[in-house]
DNA sequence: CTAAACTAGTATCGGTTCAAAACTACATTC
DNA sequence: GAATGTAGTTTTGAACCGATACTAGTTTAG
């Protein structure tokens, strides 16, 4: 009975929180895609990785990132390996807005809880969407951080690593690393000790 | 840093959760709509309370209540009190299909949370929504168990306490006390001892 | 008691979201 | 080199959304 009180509280606070009318003149779904390709690694700043996020159709992606670039808060380049595929940038005009994201007034909401109890809160959402994600069969996103195909060369002593994504077989820069990918696998949280075995990419 | 990531979370696992494409053939904010009218009680089952619950217009609320109507799902009924008013009502067929409601994989994700963690959780939740309801000038729904205007006789030693609503002047059955209410106004929690006291409805 | 102000609900408008389907261009596989 | 698969776009029809204008009933003020 109180898990029915919890799945319909998620639903509704999240609702509340993003539908403020249209901050900046941008929809939620527009905040959404905006908030995606901020935080989407080099991997995954494409149409299909963000429908696959959103849970939406490539169709529907697509028309939301065509209203962003009109308005002037995106900008495309075609990728390079992949001639088909696109990669998708936020413009200085749109980092300019993000503080006015009306998701923000959630971001306080969520601040003002008791310290000890957010991570254990973060903890318990994060476990819900890897169950929710499973039992849809949509791809859970997540960071290098705690991904299965992360791998370094080993020099965990000093902060000097090398890191390398087993599944694209590229490089990884630090700053990379805290990126979200539309290629995560749960793997062993960051304890990364001998790693560069063969994990074919297939 | 965290905050965010909570924000975040709340936002996309509702979002996830709710969006199973077109189960039974009804979008989200149509099962939202079942959803409330299912719960709430006889002051609150109106196309605006519905409207100010859902974070709408009453204009958009009345097209969706429009379109459940004639897919068979709810009933119109003229008020008595008030002949502009309308009350919804579930039909059969209605309550035939809530246990296919997509929400219903975010329910058994959050059953499955450890015992422990639940009500802490639901909590937050809580909490974090008056806040983003306050700052948004929204009301905050809940039920008479903790709303300020419940009222009682006093004969709380037996289970025969008769219950009223100290805002709308109206004498409540038991079984009303856990349905969700627009007047709700935040108040102790379910330690009625004292009341019947001069509250003026207004 | 009447006029003004308010409230409940509906209808309509343009823009957007959405799922689905059809389509082009490029990649991969066999 | 043909078949299959993938990235992205476009279009179509239904629904959502905010805004606005409207009707009908209610409450308040003079």
């Amino acid at each position: 009975m109180n898990s029915r009180a919890i799945a319909e509280l998620v639903f509704h606070l999240g609702r509340i929180a993003s539908g403020e009318g249209l901050v900046e003149g941008l929809t939620a779904a527009q905040w959404a895609a905006l908030r995606y390709f901020a935080q989407a690694n080099r991997f995954s700043r494409t149409p299909s990785a963000f429908a696959a996020f959103h849970g939406t159709t490539r169709g529907t992606a697509s028309q939301t990132i065509k209203s962003l670039e009109i308005q002037g808060y995106l900008t495309r380049m075609r990728s390079e390996g992949d001639r088909r595929s696109v990669q998708l940038v936020l413009t200085e005009k749109a980092s300019g807005i993000v503080a006015n994201d009306p998701l923000e007034s959630l971001v306080r909401a969520a601040d003002s809880l008791p310290p000890g109890v957010q991570s254990h809160f973060a903890n318990a959402l994060q476990r819900m969407l890897g169950e929710v994600s499973q039992e849809r069969g949509k791809p859970l996103f997540g960071t290098c951080t705690s991904c299965q195909h992360l791998e370094s060369d080993g020099c965990s002593r000093a902060g000097q690593a090398n890191y390398a994504c087993g599944f694209t077989r590229e490089p990884l820069l630090l700053q990379e690393l805290e990126e979200v990918c539309i290629n995560f696998i749960h793997g062993k949280p960051m304890t990364v000790k001998n790693p560069v075995s063969g994990v074919e990419p297939r």
